[in-house]
DNA sequence: ACGCAGGCTAAGCGCTCGCTCAGGCGGCGA
DNA sequence: TCGCCGCCTGAGCGAGCGCTTAGCCTGCGT
């Protein structure tokens, strides 16, 4: 049911592809450090520190600082894409593989919020060629949600003017909750989820 | 009708208010490097560069960095405020209303998206002092949202089981705007705004 | 005619940044 | 037993940062 699971401390993104340990801890340092204070305003000595490190230890396993932020964010999207597919990709019809799809990105965005205000809000700290790599990844998230919008559509399911626009607003919709979620700390990730999902659907004018 | 006008080359905020003429042009020259790289990536000389200034001269008419991103973050949010409530409390019902302010409000974030920017989004680079003042204007716009969408649920005109939630959903659409748009240019802010009022109305149920 | 105040610059201070380098420590294969 | 290799540290380099200072123009009141 749950594909986030979280705890008052962190989140749980299976940096374990990340290896060996030390480069994973000082991996995990930099995402909260970018998360809390940004890319530019984080220095190596705050992530080592975080690690438990000494600054030069950092670039044994990373080239660079940037290098660090392209990984994070390589990562980051390649999990929030797999949520959003297994969720888009089930069974059902397209009311309830819409629903499905905005919930689970929705509580990916706010259960791994950190994680996704780096991935979200960073991106044009990256150099062109990574850069590059990451919208990419993005273009295959809208292909994936505008795929469920267009079935609806043909099926009769939903009523919706302009897909293309449609698609970017229930993207955006979902995405700016890794800006604002657990400000006050209202709220869990499963019922914004849920809010969220109910009002795409009324957005695409689902029966119910 | 348009309330806000823009060329290609810029936005048009009344930093009329902004005096005398060297400091404004400092202040507008800040704004496009902080919505271009971020306040932190932003230095001192770029700025003063862009103003075609020596370094030395922002210092005679701003104490400190902060306070160039301190004055253009509430002015930019005294400005939202304005286009907000001059639709908000206009005639009509709350269909109407909610409309109005949506569109209204997306198409300032769509406009003056570099002061956009640097307004949602650079908002805690400030020290506690400056960004607790901010803080209090934003929930001046929390609570203009929220009075048309209480009005339309008490009219009739709405079918919102969640106010708090959906008013939130409503303003996240609209400030992300400033995020993507303008990415590819195609859409305008005019029909970003229309498109957004459209869908806004399908969240709270209006019958249209 | 002249002083002076506001607006500006060239130079640079003290500091911290990303990153490097020479070397130390510990475990493991031979 | 010992040499090697992967991991890590202390010290520090060159660069660029935010910001200051001393002093120079220019225009305006008198």
């Amino acid at each position: 049911m749950s594909t986030a699971k979280e705890t008052a401390g962190g989140e749980m993104p299976p940096w374990a592809e990340v290896t060996p340990d030390a480069a994973r801890r000082l991996l995990v340092a930099a995402v909260e450090a970018f998360a809390e204070r940004g890319y530019h305003a984080t220095t190596t000595r705050d992530i080592a520190g975080r690690a438990g490190m000494s600054p030069a230890a950092l670039y044994i396993h990373f080239k660079t600082k940037e290098e660090l932020l392209h990984r994070i964010s390589r990562i980051g999207h390649e999990r929030a894409l797999d949520v959003l597919r297994t969720a888009a990709r089930g069974e059902g019809n397209a009311t309830e593989r819409l629903a499905d799809a905005v919930s689970s990105f929705v509580r990916w965005h706010a259960g791994a919020r950190t994680t996704a205000r780096v991935v979200q809000y960073e991106l044009d700290s990256l150099g062109p060629a990574a850069r590059a790599e990451i919208i990419a990844l993005r273009r295959q998230v809208d292909a994936e949600v505008r795929g469920i919008i267009e079935d609806g559509v043909a099926s009769g399911e939903f009523d919706v003017p302009d897909v293309r626009g449609t698609t970017l607003a229930v993207l955006s919709l979902c995405i700016d909750v890794a800006r604002w979620f657990n400000v006050n700390g209202t709220r869990t990730p499963d019922e914004v989820g849920a809010l969220y999902a109910d009002l795409v659907l009324r957005m695409v004018g689902a029966s119910k």
